[in-house]
DNA sequence: CTTTTGTTAGTTAACGTTCACTATCAATTA
DNA sequence: TAATTGATAGTGAACGTTAACTAACAAAAG
């Protein structure tokens, strides 16, 4: 059995850790399970974390990895309906890369399990609504208004994505999540449609 | 200690289950606990269920009487318009009364347990799509048609209720959740607005 | 007096965590 | 360069506790 170094390790864990959890529920993640999959015994997954709770703030930690790449992409887009098309199909597109990511985002057990991890998660959800919120904003200049609320925009759309990604997890992942994401975005403008002088030209 | 016939004690313990996925999560759910909460012996349980997944599947089956009473109240209204009204304000209602079923939908891990589970909670979730649908369905007639798809509107309020009540549960159940979804209610009629010429006059 | 609803006392298995200890490897010293 | 030292990453066994569940027996109710 090879030795690895604490990072390396720790990064090896969290992953099967949220295999574990996307396989049987986070109720199912035990350290005697972490440890017969990462083939290291249950004290040695103690040398790398302090707790269990260690553990799963590793995962959320990982998780927000998403943000960075997200707001990353989206600033390099200029157009507003562009971005808007971009934030939604990336989070279709790294779902479907990231299956098992999706058990972590559902699975809302992991953060009543303490104070830390709700935090953790909340922000992270605050963080991704604000980001939505300014670029739909940046739709709607002084000079010609989108006749819709902006604030329940938002929650519309990421309402929209969350339940399509459930969706997905019920059908047993049978559809290209992809292409059905591609679908909501084009509905998404419909939605947008008459509701603003300035992009009715382009929609 | 009053004797319960097993129908009572039946309704007793998968109301307490509830509560306890309610204040701990569904992890936390264990036969001592609910047994100290009830009031019996853990043995006594065992007397009014088979096993621990008969209680979860009691938890679903007094779910699904949600449907029920939803199907009874829509199908008292005639106007479509006035249906889709109901249909989300009951929701927020029964919500508002019941807040600890939030705790029950919106564990993924309940239904992770066992295949009787998962079917049971996806006709739930199909029914709902199916009453829904049929609703919108309504206000689409052959001579005025409406111009957004249909299927996609379902999923948009569909989801747009999920995400309102998550936020609504995020935020320790801090604002009204029914003057939440009249807000909402608002601004799903405004999405119709301009999209069929039948509504136009209406809204 | 039989059925139903309860009890107490027990089972085995698994839980998270800690213990004393060891193998591996890099840096310091002889 | 070879031996010594100390940190790091691992081990198996055991800790006390809790999990779901059961067998044997008692009392209440019809």
């Amino acid at each position: 059995m090879a030795r690895l170094n604490t990072e390396a390790r720790q990064k090896h864990i969290i992953e099967q850790a949220i295999k574990i959890i996307h396989e049987n529920g986070y109720s199912s993640l035990s350290i005697r399970k972490l440890a017969r999959k990462e083939k290291i015994s249950e004290a040695a997954i103690y040398r790398h974390f302090l707790n269990k709770e260690d553990i799963l703030l590793g995962i959320l930690t990982l998780f927000s990895g998403f943000d960075k790449q997200l707001n990353q992409e989206i600033a390099m887009i200029h157009d507003p309906l562009e971005k808007l098309s971009h934030f939604m199909l990336f989070h279709f597109t790294y779902l479907e890369k990231h299956v098992e990511m999706t058990s972590v985002i559902f699975s809302e057990d992991i953060f009543k399990q303490s104070e830390i991890l709700k935090k953790k998660m909340q922000t992270i959800i605050q963080n991704r609504k604000k980001a939505l919120f300014d670029i739909v904003n940046a739709m709607n200049p002084e000079n010609c208004k989108l006749e819709i609320d902006v604030e329940e925009f938002v929650v519309i759309v990421l309402g929209y994505i969350r339940l399509i990604v459930l969706e997905w997890r019920l059908s047993n992942y049978a559809f290209s999540l992809k292409a059905r994401g591609n679908k909501a975005i084009k509905f998404v403008k419909t939605i947008l449609q008459n509701k603003s002088k300035c992009l009715n030209e382009r929609l």
